[in-house]
DNA sequence: TCAAAAGTGTTTAGTTTACACCCATGC
DNA sequence: GCATGGGTGTAAACTAAACACTTTTGA
């Protein structure tokens, strides 16, 4: 006899952790305000309950449309939480994705389900319902781990960024200063890089802007080429 | 009012994808033939729903077990799979693990839930059932991106090995021939070996004897230590 | 004595690191 | 003209790569 005749089923939910730098490259996240218990006016990562006939991303990034504005970005599958407790509701499994978005481009807005939303920094995040807090661990610890072997920094830029600004975003993920001799020959020898024209109007020597090469990027990789920006050391001060 | 008064419920599982080495360094993948349908007789990953109050790691624990006998292994979630008609028998979201193991140790056997268990060569395995073929797919993937920079690849090696041993090993996972001057300097410069005595009863040379040293590496990795096996160009032939 | 695998050292090439001064612009 | 961030080259230290012969054992 099938063990599997009546099985048992627990809640899905998906949650978000959404990245975004803001103009003084401080490493910011996108949290709502639940306007519902449980924990009812604790801040948490913006997700809810799939949806009939909804794969896991589309209701990632129906639920973080719907309750935060954002929408059409960069997400990634994180992990999948599903300790006994972590929801009063009942057994539920959490599937958790990170994103990267450039905080410029996608100012959110408070919609339907949340009551509030807003980007903190990474450094002042409030008490989290849940065990979001441990999602959120999870995730920039992915983060760090991941912007050493992928070029996912540039999904946290404007279209075109100057060298110091793509400079300081790793500084930030890394939470490390690097050197900038050593950051600009490593990241221009990789030949990812298309240079722009200049910056203009600012009160000193305008930088080139520059965008990311995605075509070249793939290319490379397909040839072996293999992106790293790892201080190995210390590429310190 | 709470749009999640009557949430929507859908199945889940746990799938795993089990690797281990056999004798003459073959890479191989548990299987089990499914005793029930839907798939009736396909070769399947090991898995099937959870349980109330379980947590995701122990129903995969527990269906690993209950199908092929093997237990008390290293696992790790892989990702979590929710495509729409994955499943016939409705909407079923899969959270899959993979896990490495020492093959002479854990001799499968065809336990109740299970007609069969086998071990398949990584390049004979037949047609699976539902969406396994891709789930495999990540596996490989992730174990190949893995192992060059956790030492997880010692999971696979009885406890006593031979640097002969550990370099097939990584070839075989890397699919990739090491030379081997350079292959032994690197992994014993690392410091995580510790040589105990001789082979004994071989027809030729006799190799000394290595273990893996856990409390080494965990000392050298919170000192900055980073293990990596990486043929950056060519380590070829 | 043969077959089979173990073991080893050095040179070369490439990469990473560390480091300090001049440049262009707006105010 | 001064404050601000932009831009650059090189030498030294390290790491990776390539390479071939001798050793030990059982049969």
């Amino acid at each position: 006899m099938p063990t599997y005749n009546k099985p048992y089923k627990p809640f899905v939910t998906v949650d978000c952790v959404v990245f975004g730098l803001d103009k003084s490259a401080d490493l910011r996240i996108l949290l709502i305000k639940r306007a519902y218990d449980p924990f009812k006016n604790s801040w948490a990562l913006p997700g809810g309950f799939i949806k009939e006939n909804e794969t896991l991303e589309n209701a990632a990034r129906r639920e973080l449309e719907e309750e935060t504005g954002v929408k059409d970005i960069f997400i990634e599958q994180l992990y999948t939480f599903g300790e006994i407790g972590r929801d009063p509701r009942g057994q539920t499994i959490s599937v958790a994705y990170y994103s990267l978005i450039n905080l410029e481009k996608h100012p959110p807005i408070a919609a339907t389900d949340a009551s509030d939303a807003k980007w903190f920094k990474i450094e002042e995040i409030p008490k989290l319902a849940f065990d979001h807090a441990q999602i959120f661990e999870m995730a920039i610890k992915r983060l760090n781990a991941k912007v050493r072997y992928q070029p996912i920094g540039f999904e946290l830029l404007t279209d075109k960024f100057t060298l110091t600004e793509l400079q300081n975003l790793y500084e930030t993920i890394l939470g490390q200063k690097l050197n900038r001799r050593n950051f600009r020959s490593k990241i221009l020898k990789m030949g990812i890089l298309e240079q722009l024209d200049r910056q203009k109007d600012v009160a000193h020597r305008p930088a080139y802007l520059y965008k990311f090469n995605k075509k070249k990027y793939v290319e490379l990789t397909s040839n072996g080429f293999e992106f790293a920006i790892s201080p190995p050391k210390d590429w310190s001060l």
